[in-house]
DNA sequence: ATTGCGTTTAGAACGATTCTAATTACAGTT
DNA sequence: AACTGTAATTAGAATCGTTCTAAACGCAAT
């Protein structure tokens, strides 16, 4: 998985030269960070992690930085509510769900599966007679619940 | 659908006079408002329309009174993101998904569709693979898109 | 009618995010 | 290497949505 977070550093790079956007040292310790974790951070978690390394770090820095790469793709956001309302940003460009643990909040993705025509068909359905005429960009799915961890806990209280 | 608002009603009042929570007539106007409106509001938007036939109602009512309804199972949060970060409130106890238009942030329920078993099995084999021993509690499904009327619109600009 | 305690209220406090205006520094040019 | 235009960074203020606080109020049981 090291490669994986390697392409995605070059790419963030790349679009942000390409967009000649300047290669500050801020972003590109923000792009080295956030390429590689798969925790789904806020902008907390990442401006404390910068700030031990790199002292004069702002806030607006951060979010600045994960807009440019919102904007170009190559970032998205996720608002699941819960304890914190804060936004987790997610490097994860493949297309693919959530599962959130009710206990500890943390987030894992879960590929997608290839879908079986009959349901899909279905579901289109389903959507097509609550609201007709609705096009679809994009679907998200958040499966909610206790991650392996908190559920053995769980078990043992 | 008029009698399923009014039976919304009388289980949100039912269950607070079982909780032996005071129906107070801030509370009952909150219900009736609440209970038939589909649109998916934010404490802004029922507080708005409250203001004008409640002139002394505040905030914390509101919030207080959702939550009581939370509580109770009658009500659920949504955290959509977009424009506004504000929380929606749902009074639709059904399991469904929803569709959110980009334009103009419309939200409409979208009933389940009885799942192919399937693809329902394909999809707990992507989540067990992903994320083992996740037991699920609730999916949550969220189409993004265009609504019919914003579609027309883009199309004539 | 009395009264206790749950409820409401206005406003302060709070956490997350965005904005502001002054300073800094990247990167292209000389 | 020095210069320079302009984008980016910074600290802090402002804003938004939500929760908290403490005092006043009023429901409902007696
Ligand atoms: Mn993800
Ligand atoms: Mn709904
Ligand atoms: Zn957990
Ligand atoms: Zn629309």
């Amino acid at each position: 998985m090291r490669t994986e977070h390697k392409q995605r550093y070059e790419r963030m790079v790349d679009d942000l030269r390409q967009k000649k956007l300047k290669l500050t040292p801020q972003r590109l310790a923000i792009l080295r960070l956030f390429c590689a974790d798969e925790s789904h951070p806020t902008a907390q978690d990442l401006y404390a992690r910068l700030r031990t390394t790199f002292p004069t770090m702002s806030f607006a820095t951060v979010y600045n930085t994960l807009d440019a790469l919102a904007l170009a793709g190559l970032s998205s956001t996720l608002n699941l509510g819960g304890e914190s309302r804060a936004s987790r940003f997610d490097p994860n460009t493949d297309p693919h769900h959530h599962a959130v643990c009710d206990a500890c909040g943390s987030i894992t993705d879960i590929p997608v599966a290839t879908p079986a025509p009959a349901a899909s068909s279905r579901d289109a359905h389903a959507l097509d007679s609550a609201a007709p005429g609705f096009s679809v960009r994009a679907v998200e799915r958040v499966y909610r619940g206790l991650c392996a961890a908190c559920r053995k806990k769980r078990l043992l209280s």
